[in-house]
DNA sequence: CTCGATATGACATCATTGTTGTCATGACGG
DNA sequence: CCGTCATGACAACAATGATGTCATATCGAG
C-alpha cells in the first residue's frame, strides 16, 4: 500500500488548490469585459441559485465573513446588478436580489462556463464525477470540525 | 436528468473553493505557532516531495509566478528552513533544498495533518476517493487549456 | 413590557498572496 | 560572438479574507 487513508485524502486535497486557482484565472478572464470580479460573481451565483438572501445569509452560504460580502454586494448594487428588497422576516436586514440585468449577466456567464465544461475531463465517466462530488461534499462537511 | 455533463462538472468545481478555504484555515491555525504561512508551507511540501528545485522549478510545480515563490523562499531561508545548494545544471540558478530543521518541521506538520485526515469523510469508500482523485487530476489537466 | 444579548449595517484597517512590471546579469544556442 | 532567454532582485498593485469598532435594530428571556 502506498499510504493510509489519510494520505489518499491528502492527495485529493492537494489537487484542489491549483484547480481553484486555475479555474479562477479562466473565470476572471471571462469576466474582465463585464467589469466584475470572481468574488462578485460568487455572490451573483448564490443569489441566482438560492433566491433573495440577506448579506449574512449569503456569507453563510459561502463560508465567508459578512463584511467581505457586504463589499461585493455594494459593488454589485453600484453596477445595478442587484437591488434591495424588503424582508418580511426582518425589517432592518433587507433581502438582496438580482436585477434583470444581474440575472441576464449571470445567465450568460454561466452558460458560457457550462459550455466549456462540457468538453472537459473526457476520460472520466459519470459515475466517477458523481463519486468526486460525493467525496468533496463529505470533505467540506467534515473539514471544518 | 438534472443537467448535462458540464453542469455536473460545475457542481464539482463549486465544492472546491470552500474546501480550499476551509482547509487553509485549519492548516493555517496549525502553522501559526511555527510562524509560517500556508504559502511557505506549500513550498516546503514541494521541496519535501520533489527534492531540491530552483525557484522557477517550484513555481512551475505550483502553477504560480516565480516572483511570489521567491518571496516564500526568502522568508523560509531567513528562518533557516531552506538553504541554497549549487546547481550542477545551472551555475547561476541555485537549487533550494530543505535544511534539517525544515525537514523536521514539515514532517511534523504533515504527520499531524495526515492523522486528522484519517478520520474524515468516513462515509466514502476507497474507490470513491480514488475516483475523486482521478477526476480532479483530469480537471487540473484540462482546465488551463 | 423591559432589559440584556445578539444581529446587522456601515466603516475602517490589515495581512496574505497572486499579479505585473522592470532591470541587470548570466546562460545558452545559433 | 551575439542575440535571446532565464533568472534573481526589487518594487508596486489588486483582490480578498480577517478583524475590529460602533450605533442601532431585533429578539428572546424574565
Amino acid at each position: 500500500m502506498t499510504g493510509g487513508r489519510g494520505a489518499r485524502i491528502y492527495d485529493v486535497l492537494r489537487e484542489t488548490r491549483p484547480l481553484v486557482l486555475n479555474s479562477a484565472r479562466v473565470v476572471e478572464a471571462a469576466l474582465r469585459d463585464d467589469g466584475i470580479s470572481v468574488g462578485m460573481r460568487a455572490v451573483l451565483e448564490v443569489l441566482a441559485t438560492a433566491g433573495p438572501l440577506t448579506v449574512p445569509g449569503i456569507a453563510h452560504r459561502l463560508d465567508l465573513a459578512r463584511q467581505g460580502i457586504q463589499r461585493h454586494v455594494d459593488d454589485l448594487a453600484a453596477r445595478g446588478l442587484v437591488t434591495a428588497q424588503t424582508n418580511p422576516a426582518h425589517r432592518r436586514s433587507v433581502l438582496v436580489r438580482l436585477t434583470e440585468a444581474g440575472t441576464a449577466l449571470f445567465d450568460r456567464v454561466h452558460d458560457d462556463e457550462l459550455a466549456r465544461l462540457d468538453t472537459i475531463a473526457a476520460d472520466c465517466g459519470d459515475d466517477e464525477i458523481a463519486a468526486a462530488l460525493k467525496v468533496l461534499r463529505a470533505l467540506n462537511r467534515d473539514v471544518r470540525r
